[in-house]
DNA sequence: TATTGTTATACTCTATAACTATA
DNA sequence: TATAGTTATAGAGTATAACAATA
């Protein structure tokens, strides 16, 4: 495994990186992927301090108006304790708004408001551009493809069990 | 966008959540995979505290012997600074060593001590392992594609230009 | 002056555990 | 007892900026 002990000392030059085991490996690329992704969001889609993370809150509130934390916590992966302080943010910045649901006092239906609607409308195209940018280099079959990959990784692993939650990436 | 605002109010069922823009975003579905791979990972290959960043410097410098801090932190999407505390970490555990380079003394030339590459050894088949769970519904012909579709994405994000560094997922 | 590594620092994201109020 | 949300807290991971030693 890598290169032998013995060999002469001179400095590696740069370009003479080599990467071992990493780039046969699913799990290496995908982390790679999602590093780069993740700044061109970030640098790309304009409104200041707007995550994916976020993004994706907007979204699924939008989708499903009324929807609970706990709901919210499972659909985007967090605990319910981190969902807290992701709509403390959202809610401080008038974007989204807990409302005591009627039904049952213990649990908050989660609303945009006219401004979250609004700022998500402004989102969504930069977010798909972004995510033009993203696929640039793939036909819109690898595309499809891609996406259904993605999806059969996500699946496999999920059905081994219910994972403890580690502080992730 | 999202349900009309004037629908009833029942509460929403948990399995009627829907998710909008979000499965068409490649860009989402990276990020669950991510997410359930780190969490597999963390899980399923023994050795405490070893997460994929620090599997893949012990690849690095093992595939590298002798390389400097500066090229592994390019190699791995880390500023210099973040590499200090990483390899401090392995440092302590007795897996790298920094030895001053005799040709540039402002430099380390980095190099796995026996412990390092025994732990590598132990590690790499606890890796594939999971590597193997992770592909678990893909043909070797699909996992193939999987590796070539995110090398492109990330050649295709990269090739736009030089992005700042805003602290990563 | 530029480069290499380091330090000091601060920030973000996240989880755990214990708590409140409802059910 | 169990569930929904909250709080307090702690930890991991990362970057920025200023610095020392060396080139």
């Amino acid at each position: 495994m890598g290169r032998s002990h013995s060999e002469p000392q001179a400095p590696l030059r740069a370009d003479a990186i080599t990467y071992g085991l990493l780039p046969e490996l699913i799990g290496y690329r995908l982390r790679l992927a999602q590093i780069a992704i993740f700044r061109d969001f970030c640098v790309k889609v304009g409104e200041a301090d707007i995550t994916p993370t976020l993004f994706g809150v907007l979204v699924l509130i939008d989708a499903n108006p009324g929807m609970k934390q706990t709901q919210l916590a499972e659909a985007i992966q967090l605990d319910r304790s981190s969902v807290v302080s992701v709509l403390d943010k959202l809610e401080a910045r008038k974007l989204v708004e807990r409302i005591r649901a009627p039904d049952n006092r213990r649990a908050n239906a989660l609303h945009l408001t006219a401004a979250g609607r609004e700022l998500l409308h402004t989102l969504t195209p930069q977010v798909l551009d972004h995510e033009r940018r993203l696929v640039s280099r793939l036909s819109a079959e690898e595309q499809a493809q891609l996406r259904t990959l993605l999806g059969r990784v996500v699946a496999g692993l999920q059905q081994n069990d219910e994972l403890p939650l580690p502080t992730a990436p």
